[in-house]
DNA sequence: CAGTATCCAAAGGGATACTG
DNA sequence: CAGTATCCCTTTGGATACTG
């Protein structure tokens, strides 16, 4: 192991803080309803449940709860009939804009390398 | 709504090729045994152990299987007695690197941002 | 529209013991 | 050391129905 003691400690505080990020973004949806979120201003509860493919109404609920606790996420109910409720990236939600594009990058970049090694029956017919 | 049609395909695109990524980094532990193999050009089984804090060998060994069938991580066996596993990064798991550095920083800024709002009880004593 | 409430099946995952 | 196997409790989360 060619790494020194301060090297180890520096390991150890990085894990604790990308642990730190994953309890906040824990569980299957609230990268995917950031995203949401990412490209536009303001979305309503209606557009992320259809963005976020799969998810239910029961988990979005929780899930932007949790957001919005962590501050994430600002929530606003406009008087209108019926109502209408908008969310948007707080200030701070926004600081994770950067992770989301290279996740989307990442995204694409593993998808097209599986693609590549894939054998392509197509190219048998 | 300021988008046109084609920012909402862009949208749409980026939030399949997001959910392509978190499809391959799942669950609660995926990115925390990257990180711990991160700082390392190899690492054994017990030193991830130890690393990720509140794993159990089950699911160390569950996830380490689903990163080698992703092909993020190479394990080797060495033939010592007993027996020495050793994992590291393929070329394709460093590209994740990046993310767990963005990760990192936002876990620290968020704690941080966390810690400077909350009234300190320790003021008042 | 934007949720909440309830029910319940399935998956997650810890503890422990065992193996090569 | 590096896992695997089993037991079994806990959490997750979908389906459905209901509310302001």
């Amino acid at each position: 192991m060619q790494c020194t003691r301060n090297q180890t400690e520096e390991h150890t505080r990085a894990m604790r803080a990308v642990q730190d990020s994953m309890d906040i973004l824990n569980g299957k949806w609230k990268i995917p309803i950031i995203s949401s979120m990412c490209y536009y201003t303001e979305r309503r509860f209606s557009d992320i449940l259809s963005d976020v493919v799969g998810i239910s109404n029961k988990m979005l609920s929780k899930e932007l709860k949790d957001l919005e606790i962590n501050q994430l996420v600002k929530r606003t109910v406009l008087p209108t009939q019926p109502v209408t409720v908008q969310y948007e990236l707080t200030a701070h939600g926004k600081t994770l804009q950067t992770i989301i594009l290279n996740l989307a990058e990442w995204g694409r970049a593993h998808h097209d390398k599986i693609f590549a090694q894939e054998p392509l029956d197509s190219a048998s017919s």
